[in-house]
DNA sequence: TATGAATGAGACTTCATTCAT
DNA sequence: CATGAATGAAGTCTCATTCAT
């Protein structure tokens, strides 16, 4: 009782996560969810029409919890490199933040139970990072090399690194993520 | 008849590594493999003893061809910068080769029901190639970090990449794979 | 709902004694049980942890049962024809009443699936007897033979007279099982 | 090679009766017959349609083999004392010689999946045995109770001292024997 | 004749979902 | 609202039986 009593969605959505993220959507079962968040099974389905509501719901909403990061404070009018050291640190720092989210996104975002809604919204967030690179490109500042690769080294070696993070294999704290930071940019920076 | 005699037990590792990788382990029923590997379910008894088993050995299978593949005219005495293209073309060439192989290493490297025995292959490989990074750093050619940092870094970007391929995303041919390892090499060469 | 409410536990193990005793432990299937206990065939797993904890369960329960009605206003003090007199009639009565406890627990209690416990039970019910019969051979009242021999010819017989009482090939009211308890007391006794 | 080369359907039906015996009808599955009697799956339905016909072939066997046994120097013309002993040394020599069938005969004998021939020799078996306690009754040499009740205490007592004796529980030769066979007659005897 | 790989029906068991309390 | 006992469809796995060799 020291931290108040969230709701019982919040608590199903918390324990979900972490179990989607360390089993997989189909490796987790119901039971487990609600043994995990400490409701009883039937409950889960008065927040949810069913399992693969919850992941959707899940899903979206820590998506959407990566992107409004992302968004804050977002440095419209700075240099490409500004705004790729504020996508690189909002992407660390919604990590740090909330342990399992971005492996679960990263884990699920492929998977044939994802409604339409849901594969939408994380190809519009490939797609707003998909821009910057554009931009990027236009500009002189990134090599100019087919888009959707250069997003696919810098989101691929980004992910990596932070479920190594979460894995305990690398530290994630300043000095070696700015220098990681600086890795990633010189994979796509022009010249 | 007409086309050759393949072995039963390859043909279910062949239906198993599709279904695995494109809808993980726990999302592929025995029933599944078995009609796309057009045999009885219970023919797949006979060649494992059960589903952990088939999937660790199509780990293990999978994991050693790309260990071979990389080992084949590894450059031993050539510059890391050479090393780095053999390995990366090494991984490239595999993925062509074997669709979903890559992916399907990737996604169940992590899983809980990979035998010891199928997490230490993982790790070996992983290990191979970071006495390469190593030896990169200590002769002043990779960027002083880390060693699994960078590992990281590579590893996600190839494989994203080599995931984006598969799913069309982009393409696979020679100019641009070319460019993307000089952007993975970017990422991590010194200064 | 008219006629009361037995837990849908005891209506498994109800269900389970008479198919295990018609057909056997491996002839029975828990969609038989389930059936024939009117539950869904999931039901059985939230009381059971599988098929064998089951048996095993029965096994004790009805095993217990017999041996309480062994216990109850056992004649300590009593001649040993009076205590054989005793467990005679106890094991008749706890036949009677349960129709398929004494040949389930006969015909069951030899298998490979019975736990270590379930096991030690039924020869701590044997032992009982094997006690008596040997008070009786230092009292001079039972021959003096080899005690399990004994023990075996009494329990054949009467676990044989009650699977045909059992069988309805012959009565088990009193005029009969009384001449038939002095025929077994006159296998074991003295001179 | 030493023993000259049995024929597989012997071979079969040896491997058979001891996994019947020590496992029962649906404990046991083909494979284990098969590699139990060193054949292919196969070959044991080249001799028998089914399990269940191989199974009511071993039973009707046995139980002719027993029967012989007991028929081989009958002493019709003895008193019924003395018949009695034929029959109690035929079923104990017959057990001495085939370990195993008494107890799967006698296991087996109330099975469902006894076709209506092997019902009906061992009815006609038993029966035999009844006529003989009928003329003892007639003759005064046996209590005059029902007849079934009679012949299920001795019975059963010899049938469990042969599973006893099969067990190691009890020693199957002659000087207990001999006294085993007393008590079982002192429990039918008249007076 | 003998084999054992192959089969698929059916066994045991799990789990998403419902519903009486 | 919340629960968890109950369900049965569906999953994993076994095994009696067949059939090409």
């Amino acid at each position: 009782m020291t931290d108040a009593k969230k709701s019982k969605r919040q608590d199903i959505l918390d324990a979900a996560i972490v179990l989607f993220a360390e089993r997989g959507y189909n490796g987790t079962t119901v039971p487990m969810i609600a043994d995990a968040a400490k409701v009883g099974a039937g409950t889960i389905y008065r927040y949810f029409d069913h399992k693969e509501n919850l992941v959707n719901v899940l899903f979206q909403e820590k998506l959407n919890a990566l992107f409004e990061q992302l968004l804050k404070d977002y440095p419209t009018d700075a240099s490409i490199r500004e705004q790729f050291h504020h996508i690189f640190e909002s992407i660390h720092h919604f990590a740090m933040g909330d342990t399992h989210a971005l492996h679960f996104i990263d884990s699920h975002c492929n998977e044939m139970f994802l409604t339409e809604e849901s594969q939408e919204l994380f190809d519009s967030f490939i797609e707003y990072i998909s821009n910057v690179v554009r931009v990027g490109q236009e500009r002189g500042e990134i090599i100019v090399l087919q888009t959707e690769a250069l997003i696919g080294v810098v989101y691929g070696a980004i992910v990596q690194i932070l479920k190594m993070v979460r894995a305990g294999t690398i530290d994630g704290s300043s000095p070696l993520m700015d220098n990681l930071e600086e890795c990633c940019w010189n994979a796509i920076k022009a010249n």
